[in-house]
Formats: C-alpha cells, structure tokens, sequence
DNA sequence: ACCCAGGGTCATA
DNA sequence: TATGACCATGGG
C-alpha cells in the first residue's frame, strides 16, 4: 500500500472535506493556535465568541485586556496560555505586514518565521502554511502517525521532520499537491474521528486492516 | 468516573 | 536528545 493508495481509499470513501473551515487566512491562523490538543468543536465556540466581540481582527484581539479574550476562548481549554499564544501571535502578524507581505515569503523563510512565534509549533506553522498560505506542506499529526505505523509504512518513532518529508517525497510527483495535501490530512482526521468511538467496525472501510486494528486495541485484545 | 481532543513550552538530566 | 509536568474545557 503506497501514500496514494491510503489516499484515494479515504477519498473515495469520504468525498472531499474542503478545509480549512474558517473565512479569511487570518481565522486559520487563530483556529489552528486554539485548537491545539483540543477538539475543533469547541473551538468553534470560542470563535464565535470572538465574533461576538467584534475581536476577530489583530487589532482588537491586541487591545483586548488578556482576561477579557481569556474569557471569549474559555471553550477551547487552556485558555490562559492560548490567550497569550493568540496576543503573541497577533503582534507577530502586525510586525510583519500581514498576509499580504507575509505571502510574498518564500515557503522555507516563512516556515522559519511562524517557528520563531512562541505558541507556534512544527504542526500549527505547518497548518497555517497548508491552509491559509495554500502552500505544499504536509501536515504530521498524532492520527497521521497512528494511522502509518499501524499500515507498516513508518515507524511512528521518526521526528517530526522526518516524518514529513516522508509524504512530501512520496508525493513529490503529483499535480496539485495543495489540494492533494489539504485533502489527505483533512481526510486523516475525518477518518480517526470516525472509527476511533463511533464506527470501529465497518466492512466499507478504507483502511480495513487499520480499522480491526483500532478494534482490537478498543477491546484490549492487540 | 475515565479518556481524549486537529500541541507546545519549559525545566531537568 | 529525551523524558516529564503543565496547561483546562467539554463530549464520548
């Protein structure tokens, strides 16, 4: 089974999914601080909250006292360090003359700035390289690795750089490769969701061998 | 009641 | 380099 293979079976099971949910490159930005380790649906609270206080500009989320915008994402778990991640980053943003003089970076030096921002790490600098600067970055998270150790493509051990250029090598080759990696992780995530509680058996699976595999661990028989 | 969620930082060895 | 502690709400 190649990366492309695992990719056209979840497609063709799950259609695509169109992400990143969110209407402008900035509330990618934001979405991806906030939902780090933490479900996208109560992220989804926090934004509107944000949206409800007309805070959902750099601006105004800088002018917010720390306690006020602490309270706005309050859904969307550690609201303390996430209120300080979000004023951090905004004030990066602002220095560096938002999207638009941002986009003219090359991928490499714009990956290296979103690294220097405290909050920001390997996988959220990659989710806002992916989905708000549309470039082709594959996004490592902890499903990607679950899911390809399990199907013996890697080890699941390797850092995460390394762990990336695995996918970017593999699909070096093929056309659209912002779209190929928007929807290959989306569909990750999609699929982790589906089977980890709701669905763990299925025979319409994409990934069957994956699937009795998550079933097993489920009932503590692997 | 327990487990985990679309991670990252910091202190320590 | 590599662990461990810590952050915290909400749904299954």
């Amino acid at each position: 089974m190649t990366p492309i293979q695992v990719y056209e079976h979840l497609y063709d099971y799950y259609g695509p999914q169109g992400w990143w949910p969110a209407n402008s490159p900035f509330e990618v930005m934001l979405g991806a601080i906030l939902t780090q380790n933490t479900a996208w649906i109560n992220v989804e609270k926090a934004i509107n909250n944000l949206k409800g206080g007309n805070a959902l500009s750099p601006d105004s989320i800088i002018n917010t006292s720390h306690e006020q915008l602490a309270e706005w994402i309050r859904p969307s778990g550690y609201f303390n360090i996430k209120s300080e991640r979000l004023q951090n980053f905004c004030r990066w943003y602002l220095d560096h003359g938002k999207f638009e003089a941002l986009n003219k970076l090359d991928t490499v030096s714009l990956r290296h700035r979103l690294l220097e921002i405290n909050g920001v790490g390997p996988e959220t600098a990659d989710d806002m390289l992916l989905y708000a600067f549309e470039r082709p970055i594959f996004v490592i998270d902890a499903y990607t690795r679950r899911l390809f150790s399990r199907l013996q493509l890697i080890s699941g051990e390797e850092g995460y750089e390394s762990a990336r250029q695995y996918f970017e090598h593999n699909l070096s080759k093929h056309e659209g490769k912002v779209t190929l990696f928007n929807e290959y992780h989306a569909l990750i995530v999609v699929h982790a969701k589906d089977h980890c509680r709701k669905r763990p058996i299925c025979n319409k699976c994409p990934v069957y061998d994956e699937c009795k595999y998550v079933t097993k661990m489920n009932r503590g028989l692997a």
